[in-house]
DNA sequence: AGTATTTGACCCAC
DNA sequence: GTGGGTCAAATACT
């Protein structure tokens, strides 16, 4: 029971975190989405509302990562918000009609940046997931003092592109193929993990079926944060990166959509 | 050259 | 009227 489970993206679910999306924008677990919304026009749809469609959010450290292919249309500076909210939708919202979007805005400053993601609309495009990157730890040379875990994509050709790289205020623009996250033990909070718990539970998910190929959500109580599984393996030596696990590039043709 | 991202403007919902 | 979501031209990158 470890290296199995230890490839956990797992997001955290939505609950008072969801506070600023209030009532409205949030649906509780377990509930249908009416996939396959109206088509009528994208932008001046009197008979689409904004609250009338169906969204869901989550809360997760790995907005990025979540088995769906992204193309980011726009970023905005949110009036009461600390940091500025990040547009995407589905990369294949031109084929196949897919109206799948979601909404990005970072809730903290903390290590890892806690993201809340409002998700609108089902994927409709049938598109495979997307293998999560390999991710490789790579100690450092003399002390441990900062972990650099690489996110290799599975070197296929099938998985599209990263193209969910960030860009925030922070990241220079460039387009590396991996992401680097880097855990300095100078400030950790507690004696050896960096161990990121957040206030909130982990409870159920509010997430339909979204992306995640397994794990990730499951409101068992068992249910770990991205960053405890990191620290979880800390120990040890950590690898993920167990893609072979992933229901990708075996069974799936993109041909087939 | 093609494609994704950036960024300001536009338009709509509230 | 204001804030937020989307468009689209310009730009950056592969």
């Amino acid at each position: 029971m470890k290296t199995e489970q230890s490839f956990e993206f797992g997001e955290l679910s939505a609950q008072d975190a969801v506070g600023s999306a209030s009532e409205s924008s949030y649906s509780p677990p377990g509930a249908v989405f009416g996939v396959s919304p109206p088509e009528s026009s994208p932008r001046g749809g009197r008979n689409n509302r904004r609250r009338d469609r169906p969204s869901w959010v989550k809360v997760t450290y790995t907005p990025y990562f979540d088995g769906h292919l992204w193309r980011k249309y726009g970023q905005k500076k949110i009036k009461d918000a600390e940091y500025p909210r990040l547009y995407f939708r589905c990369s294949y919202r031109g084929d196949r009609q897919c109206l799948a979007s979601k909404l990005l805005q970072q809730k903290n400053g903390d290590d890892p940046p806690l993201y809340e993601v409002t998700y609108t609309y089902e994927h409709t495009c049938g598109a495979p997931p997307v293998p999560f990157p390999d991710i490789v730890a790579e100690p450092p040379p003399a002390s441990r003092e900062g972990l650099v875990l690489r996110f290799d994509s599975p070197g296929g050709h099938g998985d599209a592109q990263m193209q969910q790289q960030q860009q925030g205020q922070y990241q220079p623009t460039s387009r590396s193929p991996f992401m680097m996250l880097s855990f300095g033990s100078s400030s950790q909070a507690h004696d050896q993990q960096p161990a990121f718990h957040s206030d909130m539970e982990a409870g159920s998910s509010s997430l339909p079926n979204e992306g995640m190929p397994a794990a990730a959500a499951n409101g068992d109580g068992g249910m770990f944060s991205t960053w405890d599984s990191f620290t979880y393996d800390f120990d040890s030596h950590m690898h993920f990166g167990d893609h072979t696990h992933l229901p990708y590039n075996s069974n799936y043709d993109y041909d087939d959509y």
